[in-house]
DNA sequence: TTTTTTGTTCTGTAAATAAAGAACTAAAAA
DNA sequence: TTTTTAGTTCTTTATTTACAGAACAAAAAA
């Protein structure tokens, strides 16, 4: 019937936003946003409007837009839109993928410095445990600036 | 009065076990097990019974209870016990770190595992969004590979 | 101007979470 | 053997979250 492999059966795809969905959950997401992404990810084309995304979801109104936005927010999603048609296309922004991850570098790099900063303000008397503490930080920077180097020699790809 | 700048002062210390405790709730945790953390990076000795920060904390028995066990699932802190005396004190396991930092990257690699299997079932109707997907699949192993390289590199050091 | 479209915002509710406090338990101490 | 210690587990409550559904709003279309 199909030559190929791809999602021609909407029950199947549906499954699969269903499946993919819990997954991404694990990273912090409402189980409607984390479906969201999971739809823009395997959905053809890949942008779609506020109500197919509803429709498809089965979702109210509000989840979808709350989702949305949120996705919105972190620069997960994004729009494009046609002149003469008012709707907005969703799509996965995986432009800025790139940058979602720096950011996620940062916070890593701003927690470093919490605990750089109590370090410093830490008595002698606990050396051992001081050694260590310091051991993790210069670790953490460390590896923050081989993901910041690796973010720099992708770009000049 | 003091030399030095330690948390001479407990008021202090409170404050910045509190503050340093909002942080780390960004890491997804609750307020009390975010409150652990901060204790026990802050405190001194930096090894502290069950009840020592049921106390400082000002917390329930129970609440303390889960948010340890939480902390003692995820690896971030550990105990040590000493012969004739039957408490256990509790300690940031700071060796692990790198560990929960690989586990981290582990749970990254098999999303991305999820998004290749994705590309591979998509057709061919809509190619710059499967290109930037393959891209973004690239770069994303092409940043696992520099973490785990990371990783080792600092176990040799 | 009225109506339709494309959402957003508000209100209510069910479920999940965070935590307190009390009851409980296993091991050690007395 | 009884009591104490060091927690764990159960029960209850308050808060938060996720979502539905309805009311609402702004712009475009008719």
């Amino acid at each position: 019937m199909h030559g190929n492999n791809t999602y021609f059966n909407m029950d199947n795809l549906k499954q699969r936003v269903e499946d993919i969905g819990v997954v991404y959950e694990q990273f912090g997401k409402t189980p409607i946003a984390s479906r969201v992404f999971s739809f823009l990810l395997l959905a053809e084309p890949s942008y779609k409007t506020f109500d197919e995304i509803r429709e498809f979801l089965n979702a109210s109104k509000s989840a979808v837009s709350n989702a949305i936005n949120s996705h919105l927010q972190d620069g997960t999603i994004n729009y494009k839109t046609f002149s003469g048609d008012r709707k907005r296309y969703f799509y996965l922004d995986l432009e800025n993928w790139k940058k979602r991850v720096e950011e996620y570098a940062k916070k890593l790099y701003d927690f470093n410095n919490v605990m750089e900063d109590v370090l410093k303000h830490r008595s002698n008397n606990d050396i051992e445990f001081n050694n260590k503490l310091k051991d993790v930080i210069d670790f953490q920077n460390f590896l923050n600036q081989k993901i910041d180097e690796a973010i720099i020699k992708w770009k000049e790809k």
